[in-house]
RNA sequence: GGAAGAAUGGCAGAGUGGUUGAAUGCACCGGUCUUGAAAACCGGCGAACGUGAGAGCGUUUCUGGGGUUCGAAUCCCUAUUCUUCCGCCA
């Protein structure tokens, strides 16, 4: 949620910042009802104010008449409280209102971009940070998409989770399951080893946590609701991961506040079909291992840029072509102000897979969730929160299959040896 | 799931209707002392919002919501959580 002092002090900033985001027409003319409606807020507040302050006088009098026995006195300013009491009350229904109302409009709004967001609409726009410069087609022409190597060797079943639960679940087994077990150890060790600290969180949350990190309202129907307890299965682990800040005030000296987490990854993905939901491309359980860091306005995007080392030298590690996007304004995730992306190269599938986000939400998320920090001055101001996957398991897997496939098996990437316990998958 | 009890500031812990944002201790910050540190002593120390150039002032806040009262941390209702006992259970 956009901080309603940007807002009022810096119109012409905000409003250049959510036109480069795509937003509507209607939401532009919010900035200046946002900011009426603020005002309104502010005057009825004063008021009630004032009024409650005379009450609390009135009642001390009382207190003090009765003590001194002067009892029809105090009856009489009783009189006089009770009929304020009537106009507090009203203006206590409004103030509830106004505020209702506010953030209902605040909490439609995105955050604004980073001055070094290209502009743009769609994924077309995004401007490649970093590209890999080794070979894209060196594979047999014969080789096979990762669902077809994945029935071959017995790797995963789409067809057991459809039995077990629905369509996009996928069932792992063997050395499948294997695999899966290394590279989420493999992950969490070079994160552990970057200095971030382990966290294994619940896997459910509650309406308040996924209301802090954006999940809630914008994204109601992205996520698994468990109607009976209302909790949601959290579709990231940054949801839980982050809200373990939710409203406290962090020390100056913790900076950088570096967390990670392996969770499974719940989404509901409704709406999405077609050739990108074959196989392991789009599933609505995943595993994945995230990055959460809360830091510093000040150094905020000198950590982006570490945690976006980090993720490359993941996929470096695997040995998989990769590229780095710089999403544009209009393909950006609605809370974040910055957006790295990476993608692989499936050599098989000849295109390119979504397997991490990197973003840094500023105090979008912070203002939310109220996590502060006591600054040079004693002040509290709102942190900055970031976080990236590092990495999403899915379709590395796919990526992994199709890229090493040979004849007899599929090579495993030697980083994941160790963990895996053997270097061919057949 | 059943029964009983509890929930106060970063933590511990007083407070059962009237200057109580809340004693006290710890932690934390500033100072004195010290070569330095510790100890001791002195002072400060929750948060949000409104208002003001600022000092400040006002309002709200004692788990959440509702109620009684001129006035609630304190009384009542309700939700949640925790503790203990019973039941079930990996």
């Amino acid at each position: 949620m956009l901080e309603i002092g940007v807002i009022r002090g810096e119109r012409e900033r905000v409003i250049e910042g959510l036109k480069k985001k795509r937003v509507s027409e209607d939401q532009i003319l919010l900035v200046d009802k946002i900011v009426a409606k603020d005002d309104e807020r502010k005057s009825n507040q004063t008021q009630l104010d004032a009024l409650l302050s005379e009450m609390n006088n009135l009642s001390k009098e009382i207190g003090d008449l009765f003590k001194n026995g002067q009892a029809s006195q105090a009856n009489e300013l009783k009189n006089r409280v009770a009929d304020l009491k009537e106009v507090s009350k009203v203006l206590e229904s409004q103030a509830k209102q106004i505020s209702e109302e506010l953030e209902n409009m605040l909490i439609t709004l995105p955050n604004l971009p980073h001055s070094s967001v290209p502009n743009g609409s769609k994924a077309e726009d995004n401007e490649i940070f970093k590209q890999w410069n080794g070979p894209l087609d060196d594979i047999d022409q014969e080789a096979l998409p990762h669902w077809e190597l994945a029935e071959k060797y017995q790797i995963f079943s789409l067809a057991d989770g459809v039995k077990l639960t629905g369509a996009g679940f996928p069932v792992y087994k063997g050395k499948g399951a294997k695999l899966q077990r290394a590279l989420i150890s493999y992950f969490l060790d070079e994160a552990t080893d970057a200095g971030f600290l382990e966290i294994l969180p619940p896997h459910m949350v509650n309406e308040s946590s996924a209301r802090a990190t954006g999940q809630l309202p914008d994204k109601e129907g992205q996520m698994y609701h468990v109607t009976k307890d209302d909790l949601y299965l959290i579709p990231t682990a940054e949801v839980p991961i982050t809200n373990l800040y939710r409203d406290t005030i962090i020390q100056l000296s913790d900076f950088p506040v570096k967390m990670t987490g392996y969770t499974p990854c719940f989404r509901r993905e409704a709406g999405s079909y077609g050739a990108d939901v074959k196989g392991l491309n789009r599933v609505h359980q995943f595993d994945k291992v995230e990055i959460v860091v809360l830091e510093h306005p000040d150094k905020s995007y000198e950590t982006l840029m570490q945690m976006v080392e980090h993720v490359t030298k993941l996929v470096e590690a695997l040995g998989l072509p990769y590229r780095i996007l710089r999403l544009c304004g209009g393909d950006m995730s609605f809370g974040s102000a910055l957006t790295f992306d990476f993608e692989v190269y499936s050599k098989a599938q000849k295109r390119w897979l979504e397997v991490s986000s990197v973003s840094n939400f500023e105090t979008f998320q912070s203002n939310r969730m109220m996590l502060r920090f006591k600054d040079e001055n004693g002040k509290n101001r709102l942190a900055h929160t970031l976080n990236g996957s590092a990495l999403a398991l899915a379709r590395i897997v796919a990526t992994i299959l199709e890229n090493f496939q040979t004849k007899d098996g599929v090579i495993i990437p030697d980083v994941l040896r160790k963990y895996t316990g053997f270097d061919k998958l057949n």
